[in-house]
RNA sequence: GGCGGCGUAGCUCAGUUGGCUAGAGCAUGCGGUUCAUACCCGCAGUGUCCGGGGUUCAAGUCCCUGCGCCGCCA
């Protein structure tokens, strides 16, 4: 039976470049998405760029620039690092594109209607001179806790306290230096109080096929009782709310940003032609699953469920949440405006994508906070990509080409069809460690198979029994080219580039996730290299790019 | 201040529901091999599983506590 699989990835959020920090908690969304594919079942995997908020006004007016600007500038890069990384979107949007936004706005409609919207009152700074409200953080003054004289309204850099604009002293507006006041405004909420227990039951049925931390994170939100939230933001930067008396508010970033799955979804039916495609992917009969670093896990596994519920109670929930935790940088907490960070697109210049995903996947923030160092980087690549499974293709396919004219001999012997066998049943393990998101535990058992292949490699020393037995040294080489063919499928959802080389060179055309047989007598290229060394050199040279 | 997480070999990390002499990769040492990107293979280790107390026939695994990191919330 072929299986309906929704798998939605966070959407970036387009104020800057993404770093590496990003990737670790996106990846398992594509090793998902192309294992399904490689498996039979139907995919559907939609993400995007988030482009609305506050920040991104920020960074356009520091500048000079317009808010929409600097988020195409930066989608269109996240476009671009996406492929680079090799990233199998079947739609990746923008939340400033127009279908989204009018499909945001006729869900505001509907939920108002429906009642599950409602007015309410609120004060809120307000700048007489710039004739605007101010977002928390543009408003500036004196921390109450340690007298810091350039504290923000949402947080005081000098002390880290959290604070509320209410609580400086001296304050003042940070575009025009002028002491504001309190104004009452008007905002829309939304009624997440009312989904308390079907959020409950939703997480005793679901979460626990959800990874730890959401679980926990969930349980927590849940026994502290869920707020009605607003929708609305007095900012002139985002989605219009199409009601009357909202003229001069848009939808705050939370609301639309989680609905991308949606809209997205349903453009991506359109565009194919079949505008009701995207209901199996939203039916209760799929699976759906959710990616995205463990800063996000409640408007995944609370505000987004509780939307849906209000949106129509027949789409789907989340059923798995893989919420990653975060990534370090050579030992330290990433820092995007310390430069403590590894960007993609220079990532992309000097790397390759593969080398990249094998790091994030076998040492990645799977279960707890993970480190990247570019020493262990680079020995990883040397050492794992580089010396156990590129070489073992190469050493097997150059003595093809060296003593059987380029074609795939045939034969076997009794260690091999051993390996084979162990490398046989991977297809069901590993497959189903990596349904359930444990994708390092997957991955490893791969490799321990790529070792054991380069170790029956060695015992058979096929390079003396071409001089004695050249029976045996074909038996040995062609359970080599079996099992090289299947560790490319086996490992194709991580280091979909490799893989692709390898199925070219061994002439196999479409892999699918079950066992591959090189036909005997089959011609193969001769190989190239697929995971260069890395000099030791880069990890002097990128340590001192960091924090400058 | 409230809540939660983490602390396992030199390094990076695994250790499901407590159960055989605590594991992997890398790095280190010794040995082998030469088909291969000086690559691969074998052998050898090493650990007060943060400290202390407790529950148990049995604890890295559960409970309490101290220390050290780190999040979330106020």
């Amino acid at each position: 039976m072929t299986r309906k699989i929704l798998i939605c990835s966070a959407w970036p959020y387009a104020n800057g470049s993404l770093h590496l920090g990003h990737i670790a908690g996106l990846l398992p969304a594509d090793i998902l998405a192309r294992y399904f594919r490689l498996a039979g079942d139907d995919v559907l995997f939609v993400s995007g760029s988030d482009c609305h908020g506050t920040p991104i006004t920020v960074r356009a007016s520091q500048e000079g620039r317009l808010p929409g600007e600097v988020a195409s500038q930066f989608h269109q890069e996240f476009v671009e690092s996406f492929a680079g990384l090799g990233f199998s979107y079947d739609r990746y949007a923008a939340t400033i594109d127009a279908p989204h936004q009018e499909q945001v706005q006729e869900i505001i409609r509907h939920l108002y209607d429906q009642g599950w919207l409602y007015p309410q009152e609120q004060e809120q700074t307000w700048c007489q001179h710039c004739e605007k409200f101010l977002p928390d953080r543009y408003v500036e003054g004196t921390c109450p806790r340690c007298g810091a004289k350039d504290a923000r309204g949402d947080q005081c850099d000098s002390c880290g306290s959290l604070l509320d604009p209410g609580d400086l002293a001296d304050k003042h507006c940070k575009l025009c230096g002028h002491q504001p006041g309190i104004k009452k405004t008007q905002h829309l909420f939304f009624k997440l109080s009312n989904f308390q227990e079907a959020i409950q039951d939703l997480a005793g049925k679901k979460g626990p096929h959800w990874r730890i931390n959401a679980r926990e994170a969930t349980r927590r939100y849940l026994r502290e009782g869920l707020h009605d939230r607003a929708i609305s933001r007095d900012i002139d930067w985002g989605i219009p709310i199409p009601l009357p008396g909202y003229e001069d508010k848009r939808v705050y970033v939370w609301f639309e940003a989680v609905l991308g799955y949606l809209t997205t979804s349903k453009r991506w039916a359109e565009e194919k032609g079949d505008p009701d495609a995207w209901r199996v992917f939203w039916s209760k009969d799929a699976a759906s699953y959710y990616v995205h670093g463990k800063d996000n896990i409640p408007f995944h596994t609370v505000i987004l469920p509780g939307l849906l519920l209000a949106i129509d109670p027949d789409l789907n929930l989340p059923d798995r949440i893989i919420s990653s935790e975060f990534l370090n940088i050579e030992g330290k907490k990433l820092s995007t405006s310390k430069n403590w960070a590894v960007w993609i697109p220079d990532f992309l210049e000097n790397y390759s994508p593969d080398s990249l995903r094998y790091f994030l996947t076998v040492n990645g923030p799977e279960s707890r906070d993970a480190d990247f160092s570019w020493r262990e980087f680079v020995e990883r690549n040397n050492g794992e990509l580089a010396g156990a499974w590129g070489n073992l293709v190469n050493r097997t396919l150059t003595f093809v080409h060296k003593y059987f004219e380029g074609l795939v001999p045939g034969g076997s012997n009794e260690e091999g069809d051993l390996l084979l066998g162990n490398i046989k049943a991977l297809y069901a393990t590993v497959g189903s460690l990596i349904e359930e998101g444990h994708l390092k535990e997957a991955l490893k058992l791969v490799f321990e198979q790529v070792r054991a292949c380069n170790k029956y490699f060695d015992s058979q020393a096929p390079w003396q029994s071409i001089k004695t037995d050249k029976e045996a040294c074909a038996g040995t080489i062609a359970v080599c080219i079996q099992a090289i063919a299947n560790l490319a499928v086996l490992t194709a959802p991580f280091l979909p580039f490799a893989s692709e080389k390898i199925f070219a060179t061994l002439g196999l055309s479409a892999a699918s996730w079950q066992w591959q047989t090189v036909p005997q007598g089959g011609q193969v290229l001769k190989p190239e290299i697929l995971f260069p060394n890395l000099d030791k050199e880069v990890i002097e040279k990128e340590i001192a790019k960091l924090g400058k």
